[in-house]
DNA sequence: ACACCATACTAACGACCGTCAGTAGAGCTG
DNA sequence: CAGCTCTACTGACGGTCGTTAGTATGGTGT
């Protein structure tokens, strides 16, 4: 009847080791959240059911329960996969060699283009952080606290190495990081993903980062 | 401005005689709208129920119908103070005297301090817009579009002025534009609003409104 | 070949939600 | 007082939702 096709057979990147499982079975599981956090994007978790979801993957709402053991277990899985992801593969480029300001920029550079890559997933994320558990939701702000705070050190690290001109290194990175999580409201396919990330980069390393230099020189010169 | 206190209501909901209280009130309108942009930023407007925003107004869900023919027009009222109002009220400070930056940093503090003093609102009213009619969810984005456009106008006669130093005002307005709203998902009261006001109009008119110049001079130092 | 297991299905339950109909008391107006 | 309005109440309906139980099926390992 139901003519589920089995040639999306996928291969999940990261499975360092897949338990004795010879079948692909994580790749369904991937398959369910990408279509889930379509939905939810576009309608709000709430007004999406599971059998919309079902549907969207070809199945009845409860075989969804084979794959997931609640609604709210695949916001989580979204909601992770876009904090702890770039936390674990992201914030390495802090640690690389290079001054603070190539080091952050190589950061932001990824994190835009991952948020391009991931736009539904990073808005779900972002918005819908009430609607999970308050254990997942600790787990998830405390992955986004770090995170931050990571920035805020390589900001601080800049600003210390004269390389970056700004006071409140902490409020620095905030205003950042809000900046470009903005963009996953309205980024649509159409856009150039390549001149938003030099865009962005651009506002944050030689424009928020830059703000005291720039203020002292423009009262300097209007007196 | 806070009208209708929560005067004593210590009494039974359930008693046949209720406490009479001054009549001459048309803001339990507002009221109710407050109390439900209360409870909508913290759980989000689908766990939210009509019977959990009566409770918070002293009545019972139904009665909650004599003043809001849907529990939509709620969210549409609270969403509509938060675009429409400014629209209204702080656009005017850009057809002020003065340069394009003074008049912008005029519109900037008056934005983010009326952020401040209504939080849950303008979180509500940027998160759970798709919860929105059709119609309604159109009225509001023609709203912010046309605040984001003249932002992004102003910006081009302070580029063409020699004033700032930007490519692309459009994309510098919707950068500042979701830098500042970024502030109604972490603001709390204990956070000092005038040193928020200034940290961020610093960074939009001598950080992000300054980074082609900030660019332009570091290229330069470094060869 | 057989057992197993992952996965899909159908059917239904219980809870909750938005909303409405009908009612009643208080205050104002004549 | 009579009558109208405003606002709150009770009670209930219809629908939807997340979730569970029980069952069928087909591929896989032994």
């Amino acid at each position: 009847m139901s003519d589920v096709e089995g040639e999306l057979r996928d291969v999940d990147p990261r499975a360092p080791e897949a338990p004795r499982r010879p079948r692909a079975i994580g790749g369904r599981r991937a398959e369910i959240a990408s279509a889930a956090a379509r939905f939810f994007a576009e309608h709000g978790y709430h007004t999406v059911g599971m059998r919309d979801i079902a549907e969207a993957v070809g199945m009845r709402g409860a075989s969804l329960y084979n794959h997931f053991s609640a609604k709210e277990e695949v916001l989580y899985a979204i909601a992770l996969g876009m904090t702890k992801g770039p936390v674990e593969e992201h914030l390495p480029l802090l640690d690389a060699e290079g001054t603070p300001a190539t080091r952050l920029a190589a950061l932001l550079r990824a994190h835009i283009r991952n948020l391009a890559e991931h736009r539904v997933e990073h808005l779900v994320g972002l918005r819908e952080l009430a609607a999970l558990t308050p254990e997942h939701r600790a787990e998830i702000t405390d992955y986004r606290r770090y995170y931050q705070r990571r920035v805020r050190d390589v900001i601080a690290a800049g600003a210390r190495a004269g390389e970056f001109a700004v006071d409140g290194p902490g409020r620095a990175a905030v205003a950042i990081l809000d900046m470009i999580n903005g963009i996953s409201w309205w980024l649509r396919s159409e856009h150039d993903v390549d001149e938003i990330v030099e865009n962005y980069v651009g506002f944050a390393l030689d424009g928020i980062l830059q703000h005291a230099r720039a203020r002292d020189e423009l009262r300097r010169r209007d007196g």
